[in-house]
DNA sequence: GCCGTTTTCGGCCCGACTGTTTTCAGTCG
């Protein structure tokens, strides 16, 4: 029973009592929970083990009470209570658009349904359109929301929505009367997936604005389409929800439209307070229903008596109490990152020449790079021999007299074995100017044996940064297992740097998790581990996340100038 | 179910769109 095991189950409790019709306090606590579970780094059992269940925000007597039997059991009577009560195919039915608690609970009362093809079924013989509630239309509506459903795409990868939002940005702005257009919601926020594109815009002509966006290239199916809010569906299956605001409302809007739905509720909880009101229009004064404010996000927040605060930190994970205590991070920006330190070349798996992959760091402002191509033992990817090192050194101080005020790094990307140790002797290792260490293979070995490992290389004084920390790939394959503790402990106490991967399906470590470290002492190198010239632009990502991990550029390895970055590594 | 130097009880964010229910419920974000 892991921590996604208990956050999966607290869901599904918070589900299932949706469908009860709880009160949505209850159910909003259930979530909640879960949500912050989910995000933990240190294991849930040892946080039970040493009683501190209720330490963990949003968790209280009672949930503490059900984790508590779960870890101790693995059974939760409650939840197998409530099973029996909600058939679980019920729950997949609210996954539909436009089926929510109410209306799968009375597919299950009226008709039996528990699964979507009876749902489809009973849609096709018109049984849905006499329900109480129901009619023709929303018959319709669920029958094409089934069939969509099953072409809507599960979340996707921050990099393939963010161009996507750009380029309707883009072709929305050409429009003299769309005054101002930005990318809201999780996009904004710099998600590591994205489930739906938020756009908002500020506009004079409202009925164009949602022509133009409802007509637009992209567009195969118009979910709705009303005065001032649209959903469309796209060619790649991606649902896009526009908000048509005027200019003076459009801080507010953006500020309500980024979210998180948390941070937001949190937010008007202290305007609240502060007797004002918050929506999407502007701040409100309670008592006299006037506006005070709402042009600009910064306006909405100066309002509050707080600062602004960067969409990536909107999570309503402290940075509304740090912003108050005066207290916000500092955080890292792409232009403080001054190098790429895990890079591969065509020496080994990657498609560019050393001499590109310089070129175009350097277009990029960078001042250094590490060429870190695979070492031996990894095969499959053309890991290099120490002879074949050595041929690249030559071909890296060609490249090193050619170009002007940059420097390339002789890096390797060296394998963490069974033992925890890494490829080559010590004598070999010292030659290069900095090593990554990273696993990769061996991911369904236990706990421990992943950790060992991990600690063998933290421990071996010439690995300099541990590569793809918990070797997750987004949508693939689940991070191994772990004792992320011991191994933040570790990396602080010998000041090895953790790699955040920039790699869009890697993002490794996490927001959640590059937070936790830091609080413990840890510091970090955000590289890209890019494979050809191209690649080098996730570092935009990588950085995002580091601003989710709240990161400032005093942690990161890559925004220190040449000398010191050398000095940091013991060079 | 959680939470609290304004509370251990009484709060808990707020509004748009749709369809059907002639005044609002359900869904969504």
């Amino acid at each position: 029973m892991d921590n996604q095991d208990v956050a999966f189950i607290l869901d599904e409790i918070g589900e299932m009592l949706e469908i009860e019709g709880e009160t949505p306090f209850k159910i909003r606590a259930y979530h909640r929970a879960a949500h912050t579970i989910r995000g933990l780094s240190e294991d849930i059992n040892e946080i039970y083990k040493d009683n501190r269940l209720q330490k963990i925000p949003g968790v209280g007597k009672g949930i503490a009470e059900r984790i508590a039997e779960l870890i101790e059991t693995g059974k939760l009577a409650y939840y197998e209570e409530l099973r029996a009560h909600v058939p679980p195919g019920l729950l997949r039915l609210m996954g539909i658009p436009g089926v929510g608690p109410k209306k799968a609970r009375l597919f299950y009362d009226k008709l039996g349904i528990t699964t979507i093809e009876e749902l489809l079924r009973a849609a096709d013989e018109h049984k849905l359109k006499d329900l109480p509630g129901m009619g023709l239309k929303t018959e319709e509506n669920v029958r094409r929301g089934i069939i969509e459903f099953q072409h809507l795409r599960e979340r996707i990868l921050l990099s393939e929505a963010y161009p996507l939002s750009d380029n309707i940005i883009r072709q929305l702005k050409k429009y003299d009367f769309i005054l101002k257009a930005s990318a809201a919601g999780s996009l904004r926020r710099m998600k590591e997936t994205i489930g739906d594109i938020d756009i908002l815009v500020a506009s004079s002509n409202l009925k164009e604005t949602m022509d133009i966006f409802c007509g637009l290239p992209e567009v195969v199916h118009i979910l709705a389409k009303g005065e001032t809010k649209s959903s469309v569906v796209t060619r790649v299956g991606l649902q896009v929800d526009l908000r048509v605001v005027s200019l003076e409302q459009y801080g507010a809007a953006l500020q309500y439209f980024t979210g998180s739905k948390e941070h937001n509720i949190h937010l008007r909880d202290i305007a609240k307070k502060k007797g004002f009101k918050v929506n999407e229009y502007g701040v409100f004064e309670v008592k006299t229903g006037k506006r005070i404010g709402g042009v600009t996000e910064k306006e909405v927040y100066n309002l509050l008596g707080m600062e602004w605060i960067p969409p990536t930190l909107r999570e309503n994970k402290g940075e509304i109490e740090a912003d108050i205590a005066d207290a916000l991070p500092n955080i890292i920006e792409l232009s403080d990152v001054k190098g790429d330190l895990h890079v591969h070349s065509n020496w080994s798996d990657g498609l560019s020449k050393i001499e590109e992959v310089a070129n175009d760091a350097k277009k990029r402002g960078y001042n250094y790079i590490a060429i870190s191509d695979h070492a031996e033992k990894l095969k499959v990817a053309g890991g290099l021999t120490a002879n074949d090192y050595r041929r690249q050194w030559e071909e890296i101080k060609k490249v090193n007299q050619e170009i002007d005020g940059f420097v390339i790094l002789r890096g390797a990307e060296v394998n963490i074995d069974n033992e925890g140790k890494v490829d080559f002797d010590e004598d070999f290792l010292k030659e290069f100017d900095i090593i990554t260490a990273s696993v990769h293979s061996g991911f369904t070995q236990s706990k421990e044996q992943l950790t060992k490992r991990i600690l063998g290389a933290i421990y071996n004084k010439h690995v300099n940064i541990i590569g793809h920390p918990t070797g997750r790939i987004l949508g693939k394959r689940p991070p191994y297992p772990l004792d992320l503790k011991e191994i933040f402990k570790a990396a602080a106490e010998t000041g090895t740097f953790l790699e955040l991967n920039s790699f869009p399906d890697r993002l490794d470590l996490k927001d959640d998790y590059l937070r936790e470290a830091k609080e413990m002492g840890v510091k970090f190198a955000i590289n890209t581990d890019a494979h050809s010239v191209g690649q080098l632009r996730y570092m935009f990502y990588g950085v995002a996340t580091a601003q989710r991990g709240w990161l400032e550029p005093k942690d990161v390895l890559n925004t220190y100038p040449l000398e010191e970055m050398m000095k940091m590594l013991g060079k």
